[in-house]
DNA sequence: ATAGAAGTTCAAGTAAGCTTGAAGTCAAGC
DNA sequence: GCTTGACTTCAAGCTTACTTGAACTTCTAT
């Protein structure tokens, strides 16, 4: 076994199917050595296990592919993230990570305040929640995703 | 304006789409009343505004359109959940958020001891946190999702 | 030399949660 | 009575992150 892998052997040690590692890689995530020899089969040099693990753990932070894309490429092409780049990101996404904490919270704050009162008003929950689906968190109708409203919420009657 | 509601004002002050609202009726989320003498057009009671609050809230938490339908079910048609519902359905909803934002915290440790000391090494990413996934948060290769693995990490070398 | 495992590409399918478009109906104001 | 806008249904499209299948090639072991 040399210094290159197959894709099998990358997807066993990965725990990532083969099928999304091509996948990664048409997408430019990762990339294969040379084919030249290898009768038309990728061979992934090593170190594309810790690039494929800096994906696996970007996407539980909740970044997009393209996001992960984005990041990958200010690296060499096989290249991973060393210590400096951590650094950078770890800043990134600890704060990324914080406002989806903080969102849960006010999530619970809701569930025994604006809504365990009994009132369930949308405008009370907007006015105690506003604007929170804009992490990619859930998916939910467009408009609470980043939309622009049509129209305020009108002063009405409560509902 | 009447007790009952047509679905573009129903939109305006639920601030969710109309589409969406077709689509909840269609899923079986919320009902509309009887549609004669309005001309085929949907007409909404106004504690459907309560259900919607509800759903929308639900999804925040994390739940599927599915599992809200089933909680939903368990109401009267036209009838919005009412305290007694709340205080069930907290008790499980906080356990939910709680478990999320748990793994968040496991995440942004991560950040600095499993993967900041430059190892980034999936097999011990793993043991620090394992099958995380599970509750729907992100997408990510399926393996990781839930489906067994068909074989156990490999002792090897550090990668 | 040849079976069988493993690899390749490409197109299409999947899942969730909607949105959009087409084609037609209904209703209110002038 | 006619236009305009709101409403209807139904089918198809969108997005993300993959998976699956078909048809074919290549490596490995016997």
């Amino acid at each position: 076994m040399s210094q290159l892998l197959t894709i099998s052997e990358t997807a066993r040690r990965s725990g990532v199917a083969a099928s999304a590692l091509r996948y990664y890689e048409e997408r430019g995530l990762i990339a294969a050595a040379e084919r030249e020899g290898a009768g038309n089969h990728r061979r992934y040099p090593r170190p594309v296990l810790r690039r494929i693990a800096f994906i696996v753990f970007a996407q539980k932070v909740g970044l997009s592919l393209d996001e992960i894309a984005a990041e990958l490429a200010k690296l060499p092409p096989h290249g991973a993230p060393g210590r400096k780049d951590w650094s950078r990101l770890s800043a990134t996404w600890r704060g990324r990570i914080d406002e989806r904490i903080a969102e849960l919270e006010r999530l619970k704050e809701g569930l025994t305040e604006c809504i365990g009162c009994g009132c369930l008003s949308l405008d009370r929950c907007r006015l105690a929640n506003p604007d929170d689906r804009a992490a990619g968190f859930g998916s939910g109708p467009r408009y609470w995703l980043g939309d622009p409203r049509p129209d305020p919420p009108a002063p009405s009657a409560k509902d």
